[in-house]
DNA sequence: TTTTATTTTCGA
DNA sequence: CGAAAATAAAAT
């Protein structure tokens, strides 16, 4: 009588669970568990395995009919409400689930949870000297100070400076004063801007190593880095655009580095942009954001504009002293397979006499972008893309970057069986070496992509090799343009400033600046000014007038003009439908049907649907819309009531929706 | 996303 | 006919 039907007299409470799968709705489930509110963190029965979850919300009206399953675990974390009105915020902005966002914020897998549900974990706790041998310019302390000044505020700053100018020391200052309020701070950068010697800088400045965050890093780091930033130990984190879903207890400021870099827009699968992103998780939090750069993105100076973002100016002790002489060489008069014109030999063979540095750039791995054969025309396709393959010679092979599919270079053409018959179509990175190694047989060569740099010790390695001297040119891609400096660097070859412009890209002119900018931002010292010569078949373009006399403002306000004309971004928003299928017609119809669908609302405009430019990526077909509106937050209620229309069959089996919000690539 | 249920396909 | 494969549906 007493111990029987426990149910009567236990009070189970219902609570709705936010899962980590792709849903973007709560489940129902009940607890004993008195203590359990919103934002913990639960393991539930999710079918017949366990999920990792959060508690949403507390006994709200749930109009669930079934039968309701019981919380299996309570894990010991609780997320912080700014992280959970974060999630909310990024999944109704990005259309991207809930659950999937949640997913980001939990960011390990669930076993790690119940390991240190099993066995709590000592921490490391941070122990700080500061270094303060560095002396901070008057504009430096200006800039620091009123970022210090913001604190506890929603500021965004812009700190705007050329390279050299000091930015970092402004920032890691404003971090500083962060640290003594035993607050935390969150520093973006992109990946490849993440680099040893950034880290070295950090190390002197503050005495200790910040907790690192990117996809290299070791998940028992992650496990302990997720436990520190929750339990608001005074840490700080640098990484990649992940990084900004951390459950940050206290987080009192935020870093976003190179906030122009493309590499802030997830691409792939939930796409994301973070520095927007955050850009919010500062408002919710009530803190200041930096966005640095010397070349800010054209959205963050239309900001500045509107009075939204607060512009702070470094100009910089030798600004002046170290812009680069750039020179423009017409390339019209050139012949064909001649990549080194006359103006840049005679550059670089005075640079080589003189014991200094040279980098040439072009934004091409590989050998050749295309190969056919002599023959019978044949080229090499990627099977599954619709793209031609990269010949990289060293390997012998041919590779498509867009699925990475490999194959090695036949000895016969594969259709007319000729031996010895192909040509290499154009040049990539690797086939410049071979015509400098022709003209400067004796000069130290070097090739660097991102197929050298695949390792932390390659890259040391290379990086060494570079400072001491032990390489005279080096010829490489982006990679090199971003994160590091070479003091021994004197002169820029930029081997086909043209390359970024073709294409239906609406930031194509915007981002070739922003590119040439940085890349030319590595020559010269401070002692010597550097040299650039800029190889390009439109010598009068403006955009390489303004690179040439180091007009930025006056690019950016042609450039701003244009897309207000065209009601392009930061004027209008965007969006983009991709749909894809293995089946060619099933897309097609797939898209046809989608679009006789489109609800009709004023402030939106619906381009497509048409076959995507990449017309065919890892065997998908691809069609795309465009959506345009002058009105911002528009696109999302319109998308949502889309793609949810009652007689739209859900995209099933082999046909994938995917939508993307203010999109980067048009491809 | 993962798992299960249902339908279709196709070889023996 | 029954197993395997493709497709749809469910998960609280
Ligand atoms: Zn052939
Ligand atoms: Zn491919």
């Amino acid at each position: 009588m007493l111990l029987t039907d426990s149910n009567q007299f236990s009070t189970k409470m219902q609570v709705q669970v936010l899962t980590t799968g792709p849903f973007d709705q709560t489940f129902t489930y009940s607890t004993e568990g008195a203590g359990v509110t919103r934002g913990q963190v639960v393991m539930v029965p999710f079918g017949r395995r366990e999920i990792l979850g959060v508690v949403w919300s507390i006994s709200e009206n749930s109009t669930f009919e079934g039968t309701v399953k019981d919380i299996g675990t309570i894990l010991p974390f609780q997320l912080p409400e700014t992280s959970l009105d974060f999630i909310y915020w990024v999944a109704n902005y990005t259309l991207i689930p809930l659950g999937s966002v949640l997913k980001m914020v939990l960011a390990l897998p669930p076993a790690e949870f119940l390991k240190v549900l099993k066995k709590p974990e000592e921490l490391p706790t941070p122990a700080y000297s500061f270094d303060h041998t560095v002396t901070l310019s008057v504009e430096q302390q200006q800039a620091s100070y009123a970022i210090i000044q913001g604190a506890k505020t929603f500021i965004p700053f812009v700190l705007d400076g050329v390279t050299g100018s000091g930015k970092t020391e402004v920032y890691l200052n404003a971090i500083e004063h962060v640290l003594k309020n035993q607050g935390q701070a969150l520093v973006l950068l992109p990946e490849i801007a993440l680099t040893n010697e950034w880290l070295e800088r950090f190390k002197r400045r503050f005495g200790f190593e910040p907790q690192l965050w990117h996809s290299n890093v070791t998940v028992k780091n992650k496990r302990q880095t997720w436990q520190q930033v929750l339990k608001d130990q005074p840490v700080v984190v640098v990484g990649a655009r992940s990084a900004l879903f951390l459950p940050f207890q206290n987080l009192q400021l935020i870093i976003v580095d190179e906030e122009h870099d493309d590499s802030y827009k997830q691409q792939e699968q939930n796409h994301y942009h973070a520095r927007d992103m955050a850009v919010v998780r500062a408002r919710l939090s009530e803190i200041p954001i930096v966005l640095a750069s010397a070349t800010p993105a054209l959205e963050t100076m239309s900001n500045i504009d509107k009075g939204k973002y607060h512009p702070l100016i470094l100009k910089g002790r030798f600004a002046e002293a170290t812009l680069p002489l750039v020179e423009i060489v017409d390339m019209r008069g050139q012949s064909r397979n001649q990549w080194l014109s006359a103006p840049l030999v005679t550059n670089i063979r005075q640079c080589l006499s003189n014991q200094e540095q040279v980098l040439l750039f072009l934004n091409r791995r590989g050998y050749a972008p295309l190969t056919l054969c002599r023959g019978c025309g044949h080229r090499f396709l990627c099977p599954g893309c619709s793209v031609w393959l990269v010949q990289h010679k060293h390997k012998g092979q041919l590779s498509c970057h867009h699925c990475g599919f490999t194959q090695n270079l036949p000895p016969v053409c594969p259709t007319c069986q000729t031996e010895d018959s192909f040509v290499a179509c154009g040049p990539g990175v690797e086939r410049i070496e071979e015509a400098v190694r022709k003209t400067f047989p004796s000069a130290r060569i070097q090739v660097v992509t991102s197929d050298q740099l695949s390792t932390p010790k390659a890259i040391q390695t290379i990086i060494d090799d570079i400072k001491n001297f032990k390489i005279d040119i080096l010829i490489g891609t982006q990679v090199l343009a971003k994160g590091h400096h070479f003091p021994l660097l004197t002169l820029v070859g930029i081997l086909d400033a043209d390359l970024g412009l073709n294409g239906g890209d609406l930031r194509a002119s915007e981002k070739t600046y922003q590119l040439l900018h940085q890349v030319s931002g590595r020559a010269g010292r401070e002692q010597k000014q550097g040299r650039v010569v800029l190889q390009t078949y439109h010598p009068d373009h403006p955009l390489f007038l303004s690179v040439q006399n180091h007009r930025r403002d006056d690019f950016y306000a042609c450039e701003l003009h244009q897309r207000q004309a065209q009601q392009f971004p930061p004027y209008g928003y965007l969006a983009a439908i991709v749909v894809s299928g293995l089946d060619e017609m099933t897309v097609e119809r797939y898209a046809k049907t989608l679009a006789r669908l489109a609800p009709n609302a004023d402030n939106v405009t619906v381009l497509g649907p048409v076959p995507a430019p990449l017309a065919r990526v890892k065997s998908r077909y691809r069609w795309r819309f465009l959506l345009k509106s002058s009105q911002a937050m528009a696109l999302q209620p319109f998308l949502k009531l889309w793609l949810s229309h009652p007689s739209l069959k859900k995209a099933t089996g082999s046909v994938r929706v995917s939508v993307d919000i203010d999109p980067y690539s048009f491809m």
